[in-house]
DNA sequence: ACCTGAACACCGTTCAAGT
DNA sequence: ACCTGAACACCGTTCAAGT
């Protein structure tokens, strides 16, 4: 489905880590893939996604719409390009000796990530490519950080992967509710949602929106965003915890 | 910046539970919310998210586009329930005694969700509400698997958040591999592409890609789709162990 | 009350033409 | 080689009009 350079790899894929021949002979009038990239997600940081258009990122180069297509096969492929520069990491980042102190700054640096373009919760996911320079450099330090445990890198990657994932949908569950928590539900409301989620369809569900865990009401305050912290560390310790005794389990095993 | 009934719900919510009055009087040709929302779910499975727009969903029932709009505010509301109509569950379904084999079975259940309507991946998740029913139908069953953990709610509702989001991080890569591994990458790519990949600059990746993990090349077979089944089981072992960990450390503090 | 037809603004993309 | 202008197909949405 997707535009393939010679060897195989997808476009997106050459053009990110800088590998697109540009002729570089001729007038170029200052256009160019980065500064491309760059303005789209400027605007997407500024207004949203959906104010990323070809034309209006043309526009704040001050470009036609379609110069861009000469660096660009199309808007797919821009998405892809600022999906995989947004989530920028560290070169030379530092990480402690110990593994689990080392996967919580790794962590942190994900969540940094999504958190200064949250747009990028917004994007198609299922188009990430693993060989793109950002997800290379993302996963080298995730592993790096998992380097001394006595795990086969399959099982690393694992790791890595669950706790990213942890992470985005930590990141996205902070929107949700900072989202959600902008309207205040009115009494009426509460009652009206109390008649279909009711104790017996959903016994175990129903007491936890009735306590308005999740939700701002006239009476309860809100959840703070903070909140959310929770169940970060929650879901961190789990996977630590967890990972500890596999290892002790190898190391020790019968 | 949604659009809220006089309760102070957002409309899409309104609409799922079927709490938005309609008239039913008149003329009524036969169009419902229900009828739309299906005839857009089926469009997506057979042809992908970007074939769903209103003229196709009205086409595909016999309207004209225009049609919708006396159901549907617009087309965010309807990929709104489309997305929830999409994460069915089992509303009866049994679960194991044992906690553990019961998160596994409820695991299971959201696999099964996103693996039918895979295009659910695909769309914004920075919306999905948690007021929406088969949200709360999927948590509430993931709370009855935990119901007997010396855990509190929020806990509870951290590890279902875990979870979840490990499950379909799985899928989401399932997919990703199936699509990459559409390419056969020459040996000429994988060659452009240690160049840049290099040892030096990602010690811990470079290996990793190398030996082609990821990668359909001409020598080496492609990575079969159920080798995702190792993360998956992978990521849902960490976190029940953790969670034992966790239960025990609280029974027999100190 | 429910649906239609015409119309509008906007967006992605093409193609041939300019320098 | 790099960019532009005109043009096209398509999409979401509005509004007034029909039954």
């Amino acid at each position: 489905m997707d535009e393939r350079t010679e060897t195989g790899l997808p476009r997106a894929v050459a053009i990110a880590w800088g590998m697109h021949e540009v002729p570089q002979r001729g007038p170029n009038r200052g256009l160019s893939h980065e500064r491309i990239v760059a303005a789209a997600i400027e605007i997407a940081d500024a207004q949203g996604l959906p104010a990323v258009t070809m034309q209006a990122v043309a526009k704040s180069l001050g470009f036609t719409t379609m110069s861009l297509y000469r660096y660009v096969s199309g808007k797919d492929e821009l998405l892809r390009l600022m999906q995989d520069a947004a989530l920028a990491v560290p070169e030379e980042a530092d990480l402690p000796d110990d593994w689990r102190a080392a996967l919580r700054v790794w962590a942190g640096f994900v969540r940094e990530a999504y958190h200064d373009h949250p747009w990028v919760l917004q994007m198609p996911r299922g188009q990430i490519s693993v060989l793109m320079p950002n997800s290379v450099r993302m996963a080298d330090l995730g592993l790096r950080a998992l380097r001394d445990l006595p795990l086969d890198n399959e099982e690393k990657i694992g790791v890595i992967l669950v706790v990213s994932q942890h992470v985005t949908s930590t990141v996205e569950l902070q929107l949700n509710l900072a989202d959600e928590g902008e309207f205040v539900m009115s009494a009426d409301g509460l009652d009206v949602l109390g008649q279909v989620v009711t104790p017996e369809r959903f016994p175990d569900m129903a007491p936890v929106l009735r306590a308005g865990q999740f939700l701002e009401t006239e009476d309860t305050p809100a959840r703070e965003a903070d909140d959310v912290q929770v169940e970060y560390d929650l879901g961190l310790d789990l996977i630590i915890s967890g990972l500890e005794q596999r290892i002790a389990r190898a190391s020790a095993p019968e």
